[in-house]
DNA sequence: GGAGCCGATCAATCATAGCG
DNA sequence: GCGCTATGATTGATCGGCTC
């Protein structure tokens, strides 16, 4: 009983990758502010209403993404790319949905 | 912490990841666990996850302690009993569980965190599938 | 000065999802 | 199905800040 109940407790047995439209959020937050990737609790909030998904889940993928994206300097980033010309292209338009970082904040 | 970083701002347009920011750069230091009077590493490096077998299975110098089945049932036993430890009955359960008192303290700290984090979000189980 | 706690995070790892 | 990579979650341990 007890292996079946740690077995079933186990929640990353069940996992859903996020929607296609949550990622997108996620990644344009964290290339908008690649300089300090680190959303307060205010913006974890609102990142977790938008993408339908927990603050935790949140916080999780912001880990997640910072983590792996360190491992990955140096090697083709083509995702950091698509990014950053996607952010170039909204400056130039002026768009205003994503406020990128203007301060250098810091940890 | 660190103030703005020396190459600060603006990335290049192509980010061929290279303009590193200071968070890109944040290394921690290895993890000291390991040796403390209390406990011993039996088991060098190597490893048998989460083995049903007694024993720690501590990573030979620094890294990461992989608890056992029995170690941690009797830390959540504990921590259902109070989410708080004396300083008396942690040095009982580090000896007890051939941990160091360290890690007692840590694992009480990281249980309590994860309790209230349960709190704001329940778990919703879904038992399909199975 | 120092020990313990909190909140956030790191970093390694687990287990599954998804693709060829 | 199979093998492999991508990805969300878990967790032991670190870091900075705060309290006593």
């Amino acid at each position: 009983v007890m292996i079946l109940r740690s077995r079933f407790l186990d929640a990353r047995r069940k996992r859903r990758n996020f929607s296609k439209t949550a990622t997108e959020v996620l990644n344009e937050y964290f290339y908008s502010h690649l300089s300090n990737p680190y959303p307060s609790e205010e913006a974890k909030e609102e990142l977790a209403r938008k993408c339908g998904i927990s603050v935790s889940q949140v916080s999780n993928w912001f880990g997640n993404k910072r983590i792996r994206y360190k491992k990955n300097i140096g090697k083709a980033q083509e995702e950091a790319n698509l990014y950053a010309s996607k952010l170039a292209n909204q400056a130039a338009q002026g768009v205003c949905g994503i406020r990128r970082d203007s301060d250098s904040s810091q940890q | 912490h660190l103030e703005q970083s020396s190459i600060d701002e603006k990335p290049l347009s192509i980010v061929t990841s290279e303009a590193k920011y200071k968070w890109m750069q944040i290394k921690r230091t290895p993890a000291k666990t390991a040796g403390k009077p209390t406990d011993y590493n039996y088991n060098n490096g190597t490893s048998l996850v989460n083995g049903s077998s007694s024993n720690s299975l501590i990573n030979n110098n620094a890294g990461r302690t992989n608890f056992t089945n029995k170690q941690l049932t009797e830390l959540e036993k504990e921590f259902h009993f109070s989410r708080y430890l004396t300083r008396a009955r942690r040095i009982e359960i580090a000896a007890s569980l051939q941990l160091n008192e360290t890690q007692v303290k840590i694992w009480f700290q990281n249980r309590r965190m994860k309790a209230k984090k349960r709190q704001r979000e329940p778990d919703i189980l879904t038992f399909d599938s199975m």
